[in-house]
DNA sequence: TATGAATGAGAGTTCATTCAT
DNA sequence: AATGAATGAACTCTCATTCAT
């Protein structure tokens, strides 16, 4: 059931639209924004080459916009999950879980969003920023106060702590490779994170 | 006198070539591998457009030879600071403050490394990535090892935990700004780190 | 109505690639394959210079192209005038004439396809070679072979005969010059050629 | 004994001059003229890039002097073995066989001849066969002349038979593939060409 | 809405040529 | 005489974008 909100969306976005933004994310993915070929995308979209106009003005507006759809589509997965649990260590849990299983589910959108955040586009890199604000919101108001409130974890700088995990979080996502395959285990991970966020007994 | 290596090596490598490799570094980290124009980087580096074919033999190749320059620059310099430390927790502190250190001072390195780190072209990832093996292999040999020898920290995988620290180390400088300002503190990140390391009393 | 084949191969040629080709022929001519220049060539053609690419892959493709269409071009024109006669030695004659016409009348094809097979390129060699096996065969199949069974020339190798007449045909292409006029009369060359061909009486 | 006009030539011309045009001789035949690369020619002679520049004012004067060497080379060795028959049928068939020959040995320069002589630069092929009138009035009065004149061939215009000769000849250059094996034997084609010179009995 | 032919700015690369040493 | 670093014009090829159909 994470996918109710998508249907939503797929009514409201016309099936094209969102095969060629499907297309753009493997093509940006692979290639990077600027090996980009946009009329591969369209092509590759089962269209000609000039379909991919007639809904995004130009190949940079096509990037701000799956920017936008990639960072909401991660947010409304990670918040769904990490929404089932009830206690901060299990959010905590979970936000990890779930991070590794979008990129691997997700893996060119997640390779998009890294080369996003690490490339030299300060555009993208603010609109990718931007997009990713309510998830690291999500970290502070469901995770960090929870759990400092309740005591269970020791008193700390919400927001670079935020920072942090989002790092973390990235990190994960960098560490996959090629094959879906992390080289960090999400638990392991958790484990390191809590012996930092916990109160000293 | 961390220099006295590059000393050497600036008089081995031919001024022209150090002054393409500079300004390849420049142009790459502000436009991205795709983006930068070979030309420009030869004008830039006070050259005429054709010249820098007399030192690199395609954009690739000066590419693959600036990444090497960068690894080995960066080993360099760290290994140098982390060495002037005797005892594990300040090697690590030190670790971290050079990594912040470093990018701070090269900014237009540091970007370069981690667009590729996160960038779409996996023979660049995987030469940056075999560049980057002796930070690893000092962060288990002249920090973890000595660490848990010594019982300071608790025991742990050392090929996980070094893989854990490069990608705080690689987080810190995906958050230096435009700028050079980091948005974590390095000192921050070194308690949080020292908390999941240290044996519980 | 020499023509009517040539008609039919119109419509089923893009007017653009024509176009392209006729303007490729003249440039080639003129300068060679390696001082060709393709955006010249597609704008003699009346284009833009990148269209030439919509329609060769490469200026490699476009000459594999264009060998292709000359020797066929060729065939169907000394083919077709060779139907005309009947009995050898006629058809013998005309083979001559037809091949100076065809030469004068086509002068940049015929100055690129002795150029290519006098050439240093050993592809393009090979591959105008096969293109002119069709005429070879047709030396051999309907003017050789029906000669010497009706006895009008003595028994020769058929294919050294043809190989020497091929020779002979392009040395005539070879002697015409800028203006398209022949240094060798083909009359004079074929009385010359019927003196080794025909039996002693 | 062949050679010592080119022991006298050595002599003046100075071994890197000479060296610089056997290499030259190579790149052309195997690059063409507008492929060839000058600093590799100076570079395969043995020198630094620069040094062909001392002796040659640029590109077009090598390619320039290496036609007339090859001219006088190829007309020396001909002229030297036809010297050695005294009838005009043994001349002609010396001529052939010299021809065969002197492509042989001199395989590259062989391809140049021929490259130049349906090439599309008409001052190279104006002066390559400026360089072969010798050979043409050698033909003209060594063979042709004097056979006529002992009654052995019939009477013909000289002009227009030494120019059938030279083309057959050149027809056999032609005929010769990458390993210098020729695919039409001089002899037959002697035979051949006595059919059509000869009185008739 | 969808198409795809045409466009032309721009990029990487080559290499003949110059010249200070 | 010999060198080789530097030059920059010129060339092949790519591709984002336009637009008539």
């Amino acid at each position: 059931m994470p996918r109710h909100k998508d249907a939503e969306r797929d009514q409201v976005m016309s099936g094209t639209r969102r095969l060629l933004l499907e297309a753009a994310t493997v093509e940006f993915a692979r290639e990077g924004y600027n090996g980009a070929n946009i009329n591969r995308i369209s092509r590759e979209a089962g269209f000609a080459k000039g379909t991919i106009y007639n809904y995004f003005p130009s190949k940079r507006a096509l990037m701000l916009s799956l920017i936008d759809e990639i960072a909401a589509s991660h947010h409304r997965f990670v918040a769904e999950q990490v929404g089932h649990e009830e206690d901060p260590v299990g959010r905590l849990r979970r936000f990890f879980q779930a991070g590794l299983a979008w990129i691997v589910h997700s893996l060119p959108s997640g390779r998009v969003m890294l080369a996003t955040l690490n490339g030299p586009d300060v555009e993208f890199k603010r609109r990718m920023a931007q997009g990713y604000q309510p998830m690291h919101q999500l970290i502070i108001d469901d995770i960090l106060t929870p759990g400092m409130e309740q005591g269970v974890f020791r008193q700390l700088d919400p927001t670079a702590t935020a920072g942090l995990l989002m790092m973390l979080y990235l990190g994960i996502g960098s560490s996959v490779d090629e094959q879906g395959r992390a080289r960090l285990e999400a638990e392991w991970i958790v484990g390191f994170v809590l012996a930092g966020l916990r109160k000293a007994a």
